[in-house]
DNA sequence: AGCACGCCGACT
DNA sequence: GTCGGCGTGCTC
């Protein structure tokens, strides 16, 4: 369609799913002007031709001129408005606290059958008779395929020709009338429906039934269907599906209700479903409070009334669960909506059975895990105001509409921190945000609050409410340090075991006890390294070492997925001294099965535990002692809540010391108290087995006496004066292309740009730890910030300028970058 | 983000 | 000479 002057039409703005920070104008034919509303989705052509499904955000009056040519909405997705004003609010404040567009957080907010993006499809044109004389080799292998799937898209095509740039080529083939070019949308939404019988209206009145059974004398089959239909309606309270019909009696067959139908006595008709499970196993009595968690109760309610955020800092097996329940039951008592966010993993486990048990179908479930189309129906459920979600950090984005509360629990944990795709959020902090938004309240749980989250309790900016004794009076585990200096030179290792490592494991399988092995890395070992030249291998596209996977025989990058088998020589030298080093889970599991020899072992970590149903088995078999000894990372650690584990050992705890960031020390503690808080948790007291060269180290000492606040004042102090958060705020920003040289030159004007306005808080250029990923290379600049609005608003715009600058140069435009605010 | 346009090196 | 890559600018 051709676009129209903008004169006396009703013209919309809308945001478009894309990295484009513009709302974008669209005018709306009249007979649709009634239709349109805040909130609802619309059809638009953007560019070329491409359509997408954009949000009506602001109305333009008819008589407001538009200074250019406009293009019409092709159509009006919703009746009603997907969204709402605060989710819109919630939208806005992210992209600019974040630095990304509203398309971005728009695309990463909603479900994917919500957003519709066209894509050119190619299907064989109306010249093409089986001849292919005159084109080309790429012609050709194109029609061949065409000729083959009926249907290919531009990237199928790309892929096909290993080739870039395939539009010329298309036209080419277009021009000859060999192929048609159509846009088609993508996954829309579609409802499931079932098939359902009832009476037509008119044999819905008052004694029409005589008139029906006079219809169906006749037929003796007919009269039974009928009278199924009768009794079923009478006695379930959902619609007859025509499949209840059919196996009420086998007289009912499609023959006889086709037959009725015809008579236009009864209708077929399509009921649309819920693709979301109902609950229907028996609801559980919850228990009584105890005394501690009944006072906690009191004490966060008490908080509410004078502070938005609570943190409630409570050890492992305090409990804490017990209270977010009866807050829970309260919430839903008056009427309003709570929103539960855990990391992702933790959500395919216990803790969701757990509050199906009490709230049944008042809660709802919203992870990755979930399709499409049951994603959409979720957020349809929200809308209507289901009580209860229980989500990842996603969870933020759906449609409240009365949202009271929100409990964020394991508060601390890094996943809750969106890295990599924009908007690289932090979903904790975007609950404090949403919760202002809806005046609700916040609720952060965890055993090992964050540096940040205590820090606000020591500004009073939080409230604290704390839960110092375990569930049932068992005492904490007892954590053991054994130094692996000391034990490598009295030879007293076994491989990565020390002697006393391996006598407790026999001692505790003797007993019955399961054992917990944690360490932070998998595969089998990290590093494939030569012991002539000290070469070692690196992938080809990433600046990392590539481990070794026992189980694939083959070496693999935790990058980019790059994979090559071992060399039979050194590369560089040419020596077959090539040696294996480091450990990770899958050397730990396969020497284990050496030493422990009748133990049943098993590992957890991200090769085993890849798909829903492979982890739920694992647990599963934990659970029900099929395993004796369960190898994992940091997955063990995530809201896994067993009863019988009498020894958890962390295989070495100085890899998560000495990691290059100033986050290092807390991650560490929060790591270790975590895995230890899985030792001995219903019946008796754990035992925590430490291996480390560093038994010194303060973090250890602190884990051992769980001295938080030990640990706390240390921390804030050097973070104090080294400047880190909290108290000051960083912004990083990663430049990335795969010519260093570009990329140098690009680092040099924007390290100009930023240091001309923003001075000495601007540090970088610099190489970051991994200085290239999947063949880009990458800078690092980072921006210290006071805590100070108008301050970060300030380096927020001089972001943009040096942004700006730096694509004007001649050559750089190409070059990428990313902006992280709060980075983890 | 995707797409077209224009410039430039490298193969027929 | 053209093909195909890459850099640049624009999308209501």
């Amino acid at each position: 369609m051709l676009p129209v002057s903008p004169a006396n039409l009703v013209k919309v703005e809308v945001v478009l799913p894309l990295a484009i920070s513009k709302l974008y104008t669209y005018y709306v034919p009249e007979e649709w002007v009634s239709r349109i509303q805040f909130g609802v989705r619309v059809e638009v052509v953007f560019g070329k031709n491409k359509v997408y499904a954009a949000i009506v955000v602001n109305a333009i009056k008819e008589h407001e001129q538009v200074s250019r040519q406009v293009k019409p909405i092709l159509e009006i997705l919703d009746d009603e408005p997907i969204i709402t004003q605060d989710q819109y609010k919630l939208w806005q404040w992210m992209s600019d606290y974040y630095c990304c567009t509203i398309g971005e957080v728009m695309s990463a907010a909603l479900p994917a059958n919500l957003k519709i993006s066209s894509e050119t499809q190619i299907t064989l044109g109306p010249l093409y008779d089986g001849n292919m004389k005159g084109l080309s080799d790429k012609e050709f292998i194109v029609m061949e395929a065409l000729r083959e799937n009926g249907v290919l898209t531009t990237h199928q095509i790309r892929d096909l020709l290993e080739r870039k740039t395939v539009n010329k080529l298309l036209k080419g083939l277009l021009d000859k009338k060999l192929i048609y070019l159509k846009e088609d949308l993508q996954r829309k939404y579609k409802p499931k429906v079932i098939k359902c019988v009832r009476l037509t209206p008119e044999y819905q009145a008052e004694g029409a039934m005589v008139k029906a059974f006079e219809l169906t004398r006749k037929s003796e089959k007919q009269t039974a269907t009928l009278m199924a239909l009768l009794q079923l309606s009478r006695t379930q309270d959902h619609p007859v599906r025509r499949k209840d019909l059919t196996k009420m009696t086998e007289r009912a067959d499609a023959a006889s209700i086709a037959a009725l139908v015809k008579k236009e006595v009864i209708e077929v008709y399509d009921l649309a479903i819920s693709r979301i499970e109902s609950y229907d196993a028996d609801l559980v009595e919850t228990n009584a409070l105890s005394a501690q968690q009944e006072r906690a109760l009191a004490d966060i309610e008490a908080a509410f009334e004078k502070q938005r955020v609570v943190l409630l800092k409570g050890v492992t097996g305090s409990g804490k669960t017990r209270v977010y329940t009866e807050l829970i039951q309260r919430a839903i008592e008056r009427g309003e909506q709570v929103l539960y966010l855990l990391p992702e993993i933790a959500l395919t486990t216990q803790i969701v059975h757990r509050l199906q048990k009490i709230f049944g179908d008042q809660i709802a479930v919203y992870h990755s895990k979930l399709s499409n189309n049951e994603r959409v129906e979720l957020w349809k459920e929200v809308q209507v105001g289901k009580p209860v979600i229980l989500a990842a950090r996603s969870g933020v984005f759906l449609p409240f509409q009365n949202l009271q509360l929100i409990i964020v629990d394991e508060e601390h944990d890094p996943s809750f921190k969106q890295n990599d795709p924009n908007p690289r959020y932090q979903g904790r902090d975007t609950a404090v945000y949403l919760a202002t938004i809806h005046d609700a309240k916040v609720l952060l749980g965890t055993a090992t609050p964050s540096i940040e989250s205590y820090q606000n309790v020591v500004w009073k900016k939080y409230g604290l409410v704390e839960m110092k004794e375990r569930f049932g009076g068992i005492s904490l585990p007892d954590i053991h340090i054994i130094d692996l200096k000391e034990a490598t030179q009295k030879k007293l290792m076994q491989s990565i075991f020390s002697m006393e490592m391996i006598q407790e494991l026999k001692e505790a399988l003797a007993k019955g006890d399961q054992i917990i092995l944690f360490q932070n890395r998998r595969g089998y070992a990290p590093v494939l390294h030569c012991q002539t030249c000290g070469w070692h291998q690196e992938c080809l596209n990433c600046d990392v070492s590539l481990t070794y996977h026992k189980f694939h025989d083959r070496l693999k990058c935790h990058y980019c997925g790059f994979g090559m088998s071992i060399p039979e020589a050194c590369p560089a030298c040419g020596s077959v001294a090539l040696h294996l080093r480091g450990f990770g889970t899958e050397k730990i599991e396969d020497e284990l099965k050496i030493y422990l020899p009748d133990a049943n072992i098993a590992r957890m970590d991200l090769d085993t535990a890849r798909t829903k149903n492979a982890l739920l088995r694992l647990i599963n078999d934990f659970e029900e002692k099929r395993i004796d000894i369960l190898v994992g990372t940091q997955m063990v650690t995530k809201g896994l809540d067993f009863e019988n584990v009498g020894i958890v050992g962390i295989l070495s705890a100085d890899q998560l010391l000495q990691f290059p960031d100033f986050r290092a020390s807390e991650r560490a503690y929060q790591l270790m108290t975590q895995v230890s808080g899985r030792a001995g948790r219903r019946k008796k007291q754990g035992k925590v087995l430490i291996q480390t060269y560093n038994p010194a180290h303060p973090v250890i000492r602190e884990v051992i006496d769980n001295d938080f606040d030990h640990f706390f004042s240390r921390e804030i102090t050097e973070r104090q004066q080294f400047g880190y958060p909290p108290f000051i705020r960083l912004i990083k920003i990663t430049l990335k292309h795969k010519k260093p040289d570009t990329l140098n030159q690009a680092a040099r004007v924007y390290e100009h740009v930023l240091k001309k306005k923003l001075g000495s808080w601007v540090i970088g250029p610099a190489i970051p730890y991994v200085s290239r990923v999947r063949s880009y290379y990458l800078l690092d600049f980072v921006i210290k910030l006071e805590r100070d609005a108008k301050k970060v608003r300030y380096a927020k715009e001089s972001i943009e300028l040096a942004t700006r600058e730096m694509k004007k140069t001649p050559n750089c435009s190409g070059v990428r970058v990313g902006v992280d605010v709060d980075p983890m």
